[in-house]
DNA sequence: TTTTATATATGATCCGGGTCATATATCGAA
DNA sequence: TTCGATATATGACCCGGATCATATATAAAA
């Protein structure tokens, strides 16, 4: 808990964040740094543990300062679907608050996480007192709104081992983190663990990666891979 | 052209709209109207005509009068996927609009369809002024979000009956128009015509629907097709 | 009405990839 | 270092539903 000496008090300081730029919230003005150091509260969560469930009522959102977030969907038949991961800087939690319904997906760390928790009415505030911020948080609904349908069409249009592909350059361009387990992959693309398996045991023989060390996931031909993506439409 | 007399003129008055409730921009303040009045223009699309198209940069949004309209986008190996229908009083274009994005859909209507057309640079001063606008279209960002998300989970949970089941439910509760025809079906369920054509013939040995009157499809029992989808889980 | 384009219908075929079973490897904890 | 839990690996099987071919029905136009 107290690895981080600057880090440990929840009133600590935005102006010194790493990542007072990085989002709508964050970046309003200086001036909103002050009414967010009074109210914000600073968590952090370990590896698999639970920020927020499914089904829950928002009260505010977060701000992650470092870590690795996944947005996890349980269905009914109990099966996990990943519909996003979020890194450092990235706004957590507003899609269900700015949408006012319960979230439709569970938040989970997938390694150390360091977030902010607003409240809601402090993030009302802003956006009522800061047009520009409503505007950069319209711009990140939207790209997140483009994602989450080429999701969808390429679940169709694409066979498993392409998003497979996908998966893995998306995954290491957007994010530092490196242990990606087989059923993370697959929950992300719309497969299943065994699929995955399969399809990077032929990668590694086509000579796209390389796993024989331990369980890592080394891209060796990135370039190629991407070519091969574009190659086979 | 002139079909409707009170409609011809782009300058006619917002206030008159019997649309001027529905969403963010319209609903925004009776002052806004008359901004809206000077700038905006109004036209009218035929069926199967594009409103705009896929890959294109947008110049403002377009709020729906009447009729509907399909985002319809069409993949690198020619297969069309319907993302979304619109009716009388959505906005239309925001997306790619507020992500400063090209179009990745082509907008298309299904019936004959009138639009207003804003300008970005209206809009923008709009949601400028009136931060309330922006919280709104924030709310049917977010639930669109929501629905995209669900469309690429439920098409790894529910099987191709499930889906066309559930369109056939969401399209009747959700807009006017009657006529779907089962390919309009098949682009929206994630699945082809024949496996939609199949379903809807089981569905009517089922007693669920009637098929017997032409082309359309008619809604024998909502309410036990409803039923089907929750006891199949 | 007849014609023609388009939508609907139905059968045959085939395969990607999900599922289940089982074996092995890896990594962290003791 | 050993052990146990978990992740990875691989084979066998099977089925939903896509694809292709072809026939028929429907609606609108001539």
């Amino acid at each position: 808990m107290s690895e981080n000496s600057c880090n440990t008090k929840p009133t600590n300081d935005c102006e010194k964040c790493g990542q007072k730029m990085t989002n709508a919230i964050c970046s309003t003005a200086p001036e909103v740094w002050k009414l967010l150091d009074q109210v914000k509260q600073k968590n952090i969560f370990k590896a698999h543990q639970v920020i927020f469930y499914q089904d829950n009522e928002p009260m505010g959102l977060y701000i992650i300062s470092s870590g690795l977030v996944k947005l996890e969907v349980t269905s009914e038949s109990g099966q996990n679907h990943t519909l996003r991961y979020l890194g450092p800087g990235s706004a957590l939690g507003y899609r269900s608050l700015f949408a006012h319904e319960k979230y439709q997906a569970s938040a989970i760390a997938i390694e150390k996480t360091e977030v902010c928790f607003i409240p809601k009415n402090t993030v009302m505030e802003i956006f009522q007192q800061y047009p520009t911020a409503a505007l950069k948080i319209l711009e990140s609904l939207s790209k997140d709104l483009r994602l989450a349908d080429e999701k969808w069409t390429s679940q169709m249009d694409k066979d498993a081992s392409e998003r497979i592909a996908e998966a893995l350059i998306f995954l290491q361009d957007h994010f530092e983190h490196q242990n990606w387990t087989r059923k993370e992959i697959a929950e992300w693309a719309g497969t299943t663990p065994e699929t995955v398996i399969r399809t990077l045991a032929q990668f590694e023989a086509d000579g796209y990666i390389d796993q024989s060390q331990g369980r890592a996931i080394r891209l060796v031909n990135k370039q190629k891979l991407i070519e091969k993506l574009t190659l086979d439409r």
